[in-house]
RNA sequence: GGCCCGAUGGCGGAGUGGUUACGCAGAGGACUGCAAAUCCUUGCACGCCGGUUCGAUUCCGGCUCGGGCCUCCA
């Protein structure tokens, strides 16, 4: 259901009075308009495939986080967009949700084969606190890009470090029949479960010719379970198993996690589509492993157990000019943004602009076209909400919505509903919120509820955001919004007086500290986001 | 080197065997002292070469270019 279930509180808890639809005389009937089903992209078969919950109106999803030694950069916190948009197309199909994202706060902590993974510890030193401060630095920093994206909070974070006891107990489950010891550490025979790597598609052990194997492998694919501390080498994080002091594997955090918070098997894993090639093969290896493993081996009545039953992937933010690298340096953050004046929804506007399994070509340009489409949204809407009666726009139920909508909005309605259900096609549902507006005949009210019942699944908040709102200070702003009201009163006086000369030159001085005059606005000024 | 994906107007991005995406930018108009903001209108496309077809941007093959994964990465 979806009524009173706001996304982030803003909306209230009331569901719109149904006394806005008294004067409707033809409500359609059930079966005129029976809603579309639900299809997902599912990477496991490669095909769009009708989404049903294991359990009877509730999904469970769990999508893998960040690794939390550095801040996100804006490509990858469009991951966390489109696990959002599925949680609230979820939502809008009446499922409760139960959402699990995991922080990645132990990895490699050493540097072994690559200089440039000692990140976590690089950081640490150069900032004098430990890499437990570090993590707490940027796990809260993750959150805020969380929230300021209208992202709604997971049902749980799950922290790695919290989970080492149960990360043993589950290698300890799968090694004998799975694993082998080297000496760097606990390492998963992949010849040992059927179907190894169906995720990735093809996937050509012999061809791996760019790196050096770790020595005594027995496969190429094979990976870490546990990674023993080097002899003589002190970890800041290391515990204490059954193969030595080390740290788990990256994979194996996943596995554990999921099946601990969500069990096994659960309906929906996300991630980006990196993964699908590696991290999610592995994952999957080990659930099957563990889960079949009390007859030793896993046959084929069991090679099918992969943990969860949809495993779907986000593309890419690409940007030519490199900086979504973070290899290279100079990545772009949320925070840099909104440093620049670009408010955070404007971000998750140019995000569902795309399909979430399309490459999405960043620039300043097409952040710059996305805030813009976001002002004009807001701007039409509030010059409605000025016009409305004053109902609350919360959505109902879309059942309600269904049978008692104005029939002038019903086929957006559906085209919307069709839209979404189409493994989340939001490019194809956001023209509908902008034809909305412009049903002049339909009454103000029945579009704005209408547009709040959209935003529930797209997480604009084009109800409650006001043009003001987007309104964000450049860091480098070097004036207050007092001052300048004040120059524009100056200014206001000058006009009135015919003294142009006088006003054109405030206008001029303004526009030199980057704020934009603006005569016919409400707003009157609006601060110059210079995007490069 | 191996595997995978993509190529749509100025930019981004949907979609389709024969008809409109949409947004931003551009152009024209309204408004304005002039601008800006806003509103209205509007031009612009389907990488190259073959094939299938009455007809292909849409299907098939090849080519070129771009991207991803193979090492922590959304």
């Amino acid at each position: 259901m979806i009524c009173n279930r706001s996304a982030n509180g803003a909306h209230g808890g009331e569901a719109l009075d149904p006394r806005a639809f008294s004067r409707h005389r033809s409500p359609m009937s059930e079966d005129q308009h029976s809603p579309a089903p639900l299809r997902l992209f599912n990477s496991l078969t490669r095909t769009v495939e009708p989404f049903a919950p294991i359990e009877p109106n509730h999904a469970r999803v769990y999508s893998c986080g960040p690794t939390v030694y550095n801040y996100a950069h804006i490509g990858n916190l469009r991951a966390y967009v489109f696990t959002d948009t599925l949680r609230r197309v979820l939502l809008w199909k009446g499922l409760d949700v139960t959402h699990v994202i995991n922080i990645t706060d132990v990895g490699h902590l050493t540097s072994d084969a690559d200089a440039g993974d000692d990140k976590m510890e690089a950081a640490a030193r150069a900032s004098a606190r430990s890499i437990w401060d570090i993590a707490a630095h940027y796990t809260q920093a993750f959150k805020a890009n969380i929230a300021d994206l209208n992202i709604i909070a997971p049902s749980e974070w799950t922290v790695a470090t919290d989970y080492v006891p149960q990360m043993i107990a589950f290698a300890q489950k799968i090694a004998p029949a799975h694993c082998y010891q080297l000496d760097s550490g606990l390492y998963f025979d992949t010849a040992t479960v059927p179907g190894y790597g169906a995720l990735a598609g093809g996937r050509d052990d012999a061809a791996h010719a760019r790196i050096d194997p770790v020595a005594g492998k027995r496969n190429p694919s094979d990976f870490a379970i546990w990674r023993a501390s080097p002899p003589g080498e002190q970890r800041q994080m290391e515990w204490d198993s059954p193969w030595g002091k080390g740290a788990p594997g990256w994979h194996l955090e996943c596995s554990v996690m999921s099946e601990a918070r969500l069990g096994h098997p659960f309906d929906i894993h996300t991630g980006g589509i990196d993964h699908r090639e590696i991290h999610h093969p592995n994952e999957i290896a080990q659930n099957q492993a563990f889960h079949a493993c009390c007859g030793g081996t896993v046959d084929a009545a069991t090679a099918g157990f992969t943990g969860a039953r949809w495993w779907m992937h986000n593309n890419f933010l690409v940007d030519r000019s490199g900086k979504m690298s973070k290899s290279r340096g100079g990545f772009t953050t949320l925070f840099s943004l909104t440093g620049r004046g670009v408010h955070p929804l404007a971000y998750r506007l140019l995000c569902l602009g795309a399909h979430y399994r399309s490459e999405l070509e960043f620039s300043p340009e097409n952040l710059g076209a996305a805030l813009t489409r976001l002002k004009r949204l807001v701007m039409a809407i509030e010059a409605l909400k000025a016009r409305a009666q004053g109902v609350t726009w919360q959505s109902p139920r879309l059942d309600y919505l269904r049978a008692n909508l104005h029939p002038g909005l019903a086929p957006l309605l559906e085209q919307f509903d069709a839209a979404i259900s189409d493994d989340l096609m939001t490019p194809r549902a956001l023209p509908l919120v902008e034809e909305v507006l412009g049903m002049k005949k339909v009454p103000v009210d029945e579009r704005l509820c209408l547009i709040a019942a959209f935003d529930h699944a797209l997480g604009l908040n084009l109800l409650t955001l006001a043009r003001a709102d987007l309104r964000l200070a450049p860091a480098d702003a070097t004036m207050t919004p007092a001052e300048i009201d004040a120059e524009l009163d100056r200014r206001q006086a000058a006009r009135a007086d015919k003294d142009f000369a006088l006003s054109d030159h405030i206008r001029d001085s303004l526009a030199a500290r980057g704020v934009d005059v603006m005569d016919g606005d409400p707003l009157r000024w609006e601060w110059r986001v210079a995007l490069d």
